[in-house]
DNA sequence: CGCGAACTTGATATTTGTCAACTAAGGTGG
DNA sequence: CCACCTTAGTTGACAAATATCAAGTTCGCG
């Protein structure tokens, strides 16, 4: 029975307590070659999860966060409120990515983690990843690797807002999740669970509320997408990708780009 | 005699040998304690420079460049092509700035950095880093906080971009740089050489030429900036920041936030 | 001095924002 | 289960920001 990208139960929680279709070793193996060991390191991270409520912070800006987060279930995303009220979110957490690894080497946050939606996240205790890092080179290089990944979303973000109109930027940032999305098992293969507003969307793209709904029905109006009851369909994936002139390029899946192996158990 | 911020003579070549004014080592010590030890490892990588010329990319997309490139005076960029000709520049790199420290772990350029305008730059063979990183905690740490703190200004662009108006944006920029050409020498308390076109201005900001042109007269017909023979002058630098709700927390220059310091010779 | 690139300007079209009203949907207490 | 209430989504009219096009004009350089 595929899971069908609802990422509902806490799957990851094998009751053997085997490294089982937890996101983030699911993200890390398109990112680097894990080994049984680190596989096994990197589920013990997840034991301790906590259930975050809509509209909480997970943590604020200029705070000096403790515990490091790691997204296991639902969407945070990152934030920065403006003087005038405006809201820009620059980026959303997805299952299996960390919201605040960099912490402790910058020192102090410059943008807010929230969830409007509500999460499941675990806290990671700063020395269990000073001792990750200190002791386990492959698993830190795909942390870096992680790191890096997210930094070349925040480049295609700006090209995105910079050069693509409402109806390709919006495009693309569905094509985006959706890839993201799967690479965790937390989409199908053409549609996934998208609990977010309109007025979410309008800050995440930088335009207003309204132009989001009128776009929204324009591309619904092609075909391109169905959004209803908090679930973003995707009738024809190819064309929307085309629409949006996407290319996961960016993303840097190197690993297991075409579906090959680790998912399924090797067969030796 | 103070150096005007004008970076056209290759200062960091003291004849002694000695670190002094190495833009990377200015930059360094805002992020991180560095020994006179760590000084003279970083003052040893910028040994063999290499002048670019106008209109040349320092490393193309999809591009594995066996180099790392490190900027020394001038400035280079990240930017994007997009299939219907439209660029996108995502980041300025300004002296003292790394152009691809990151290609060694994702593997390929996700974008390509050039310098339409022409700079030096080191470069640096990738042995050479991973030896760094290996062997030097202090500096490994120092050149990770650079990588964040890049980071950290890709968001603050994104807010740019979608939040703030077109004249507010631009300011926000010239004040970005300002800063950061004053970090490692390049600029005196309120002017600096910025030899970019209206164009290059406008690919940056993600509006059209013309509209650069028009917001700049704006911004000129307020007092707030002059920019005439490739320099841009700042009249009233904390004008320019209260209009632009400019706050550089986000370029994270922790240490010798009050100009404090190691720029001059410890007394002791 | 002349040539090409960069800058400037005006007229006009398009995109996007704002405001205000209205409708639909979801959740809660009776 | 319904009435109510709040929030999210939708619509139309209009205003503002920004893009496009085309024609100058200036500047820098050989």
């Amino acid at each position: 029975m595929p899971r069908g990208g609802s990422c509902s139960a806490p799957f990851w929680c094998d009751p053997r307590g085997a490294a089982v279709s937890n996101p983030l070793i699911m993200k890390l193996e398109y990112g680097a070659r894990l080994t049984d060991a680190d596989r096994d390191i990197l589920q013990d991270l997840s034991s301790r999860t906590r259930r975050i409520p809509p509209h909480q912070d997970i943590t604020s800006e200029s705070e000096r966060p403790e515990n490091v987060h790691l997204v296991m279930e639902g969407f945070a995303c990152r934030y920065k409120l403006l003087p005038n009220g405006k809201r820009q979110i620059m980026a959303y957490l997805v299952p299996g990515d960390f919201c605040d690894l960099h912490v402790a080497i910058l020192g102090e946050m410059d943008h807010s983690i929230g969830t409007p939606w509500g999460c499941t996240a675990v806290e990671i205790p700063r020395a269990t990843i000073d001792d990750l890092t200190a002791h386990h080179p492959r698993i830190t290089r795909a942390l870096w690797w992680a790191t890096l990944a997210d930094e070349g979303t925040l480049r295609e973000w700006l090209v995105n807002m910079g050069q693509r109109e409402a109806d390709k930027q919006m495009a693309h940032f569905f094509c985006e999740m959706l890839v993201r999305l799967q690479i965790v098992g937390c989409a199908n293969a053409d549609s996934f669970n998208f609990p977010i507003s309109q007025t979410d969307l309008a800050d995440t793209l930088g335009i207003s509320g309204v132009h989001v709904n009128r776009v929204l029905q324009e591309l619904r109006a092609k075909g391109l997408i169905a959004w209803k009851s908090k679930r973003l369909h995707i009738p024809d994936v190819g064309r929307l990708k085309a629409f949006a002139e996407f290319d996961p390029k960016y993303l840097h899946l190197t690993m297991r780009e075409n579906g090959n192996s680790r998912a399924e158990p090797r067969l030796s």
